[in-house]
RNA sequence: GAGUCGGUAGCUCAGCUGGCAGAGCAACGCCCUUUUAAGGCGUGGGUCGUGGGUUCGAUCCCCACCCGACUCACCA
């Protein structure tokens, strides 16, 4: 919409308006930059810098500080109003007297608003009422706002507890302008904050271990490395079918193969599935690879890695998320997979035919497709009887093989591989396993794949016979691990929506199609 | 994809059995030089999600559609 047409709001009218006065006085209400010296949390966490009782005003330390004014509380000849920056909010008073009377008066009354962006330079004083505040003896607009911002008010209680009056609130709005949710709801960009420290915790963790941190394709002429219906695209000039990958595994072994000890990637990856609180068709997952070990090591490794993260983030190895108090602390249980149905159910599943696994099914009131093969049914049952009551962190172990086509046979169980899920608060947050390196083997559980496929479960994989040929020169033994970022933010974070912890999730096209 | 609930001013929300569309904040005008949900006096602002239908008359009743939230199903 342009700001000039017909049905712009009333307030978005008067701003522009605005605008077009103070061009006319010769204001530049777009300039090029400004020189801040403090933040508003250096100011209020620094006494040293508020001005002395018998210090003139000249001689007190002076700040300069830029954001976004956020209240306004006009007295006549001075005014109160609240700037936020990045780190916070601070108040700022200005008075006619010290900045001039047209500048006071015209610019900053008049055609000034709240969620202007302004510039105010000044010493730091404390109210009467007890509140630091910089006493501004200069103020330059930074960019007219032409936009009137939600206004939440927030008031402190006798009890000392923050109540929101009118806060920005709906969802929908929220998700599909977060520039305004992250300006008006502070608690949004805490959360952004703590979702990058821990990707940023993540990395050095790896990178300490000395892993590489490498790229790999999101352009995939064959997609795999899991089960999932992929987003297809098309190159013009090599004409080509191309798909958005869906993981970026089979890539990070080939970098085993070619000698890396290990390598990691944070990825996006697409899937092109419903969407749910906990679905979003753009996702990111971390993948490492490491050679020489196993899944057991790699068990420890995550134990490890994730204790690190609570701990950066919340200097303790236990998070409250919803009414769960969840610790992190090593070491976590590792339980089988069929020991833990069979805790939960009562039923010992493993090494049973399909018939069994079918009545057993039907015996937990669970309904399953008429083509659920055997580990899919497994799966259904564990989906639903034992996963959503693990809360604490557990590693889940040994899974069937029909569900894991890239993992190693398990050393001593048959039928299994040697995988770990982790479970935490009810949900899947870790995926590994003892990589397959056997190619012969591989190729057997690929061609296993492709047959699903031609019977139309449109998720199987598909064979990729570079992959096989990278295998053929030889990957060592490796340990493979996947974890969902989102996923682990939503718990870091206690939100209980992926849309929370994405800053623009997926949203039909506003006003239809 | 199915079910439930919702969409009214820039924001948060009222709106009875169908009878001139409301409040607080925000905006506009005036007063106010240590306020803080600042205060006081006054004023303006609406395609009631969209399109049909019923009716003398629809924000309200009916139908279809769009968008969202939540729950379920698939998936990580």
């Amino acid at each position: 919409m342009s700001s000039t047409e017909p049905s712009a709001s009333e307030q978005h009218q008067i701003r522009v308006q605005k605008l077009q006065e103070l061009r006319e006085m010769g204001i530049i209400p777009y300039p090029y930059s400004f020189d801040t010296t403090h933040t508003s949390k250096q100011i209020l966490e620094n006494e040293d810098l508020v001005k002395q009782d018998d210090q003139d005003a000249e001689d007190a330390p002076q700040v300069a500080v830029a954001g976004r004014i956020m209240t306004r509380r006009i007295m006549g000849k001075s005014t109160f109003f609240n700037l936020q920056d990045s780190d916070g909010t601070i108040q700022v008073y200005i008075r006619r007297d010290d900045v001039g009377q047209e500048n006071y008066n015209t610019v900053f009354k008049k055609l000034t608003d709240i969620g202007d962006i302004v510039g105010i330079k000044g010493h730091v004083f404390i109210t009467g009422t007890g509140e630091t505040t910089v006493y501004a003896n200069e103020f330059v607009l930074l960019s007219k706002s032409l936009r009137p911002i939600p206004i939440p008010k927030e008031v402190e209680t006798e009890e000392g507890e923050t109540k929101v009056y009118d806060a920005f609130s709906d969802k929908e709005q929220r998700y599909r302008q977060r520039y305004l949710d992250l300006i008006v709801n502070p608690d949004v960009r805490d959360v952004f904050q703590q979702r990058s420290e821990m990707v940023q915790a993540m990395r050095n963790f790896m990178n300490d271990k000395g892993y590489l941190e490498v790229e790999t394709p999101i352009l995939q002429p064959i997609y795999g490395g899991a089960s999932a219906r992929p987003f297809v695209t098309h190159h013009n000039t090599l004409d080509m079918k191309l798909y958005l990958r869906i993981a970026n595994e089979l890539y990070l072994k080939r970098l085993i193969v070619g000698g890396y000890d290990g390598v990691y990637e944070f990825s996006k990856d697409f899937r092109n599935e419903g969407l749910s609180r906990f679905h979003n068709p753009e996702f990111t997952q971390v993948e490492l690879y490491v050679a020489y070990k196993d899944y057991n090591w790699m068990m420890d490794f995550v134990e490890a890695m994730v204790e690190h993260v609570a701990k950066k983030l919340h200097g303790s190895t236990t998070v409250q998320v919803g009414k769960h108090e969840i610790d992190f602390s090593r070491p976590w249980p590792r339980i089988p997979m069929f020991e833990a149905i069979e805790e939960a159910t009562g039923k010992d599943l493993y090494g049973k035919n399909l018939s069994t696994l079918k009545e057993a099914a039907h015996e937990l009131g669970i309904e399953l497709e008429g083509s659920a093969g055997k580990g899919k049914i497994i799966d259904e049952i564990f989906g639903e009887c034992v996963e959503p009551n693990l809360i604490q962190p557990t590693f889940i172990t040994d899974y069937p093989i029909e569900m894991s086509p890239l993992a190693k046979k398990h050393r001593t169980k048959e039928g299994l591989v040697e995988r770990f899920e982790c479970i935490c608060n009810g949900k899947e947050i870790a995926n590994a396993f003892s990589e397959l390196n056997d190619p012969q083997d591989q190729r057997e559980r690929f061609e296993a794949q492709a047959k699903l496929r031609s019977a139309g479960d449109e998720e199987a994989m598909t064979i990729d016979e570079d992959f096989l040929r990278a295998l053929e020169y030889g990957m060592p033994p490796t340990a493979g691990l996947g974890i969902g970022i989102d996923r682990l933010s939503m718990i870091m974070t206690d939100s209980d929506s992926i849309r929370d912890v994405l800053f623009f999730p997926q949203m039909k096209p506003e006003g239809g199609k």
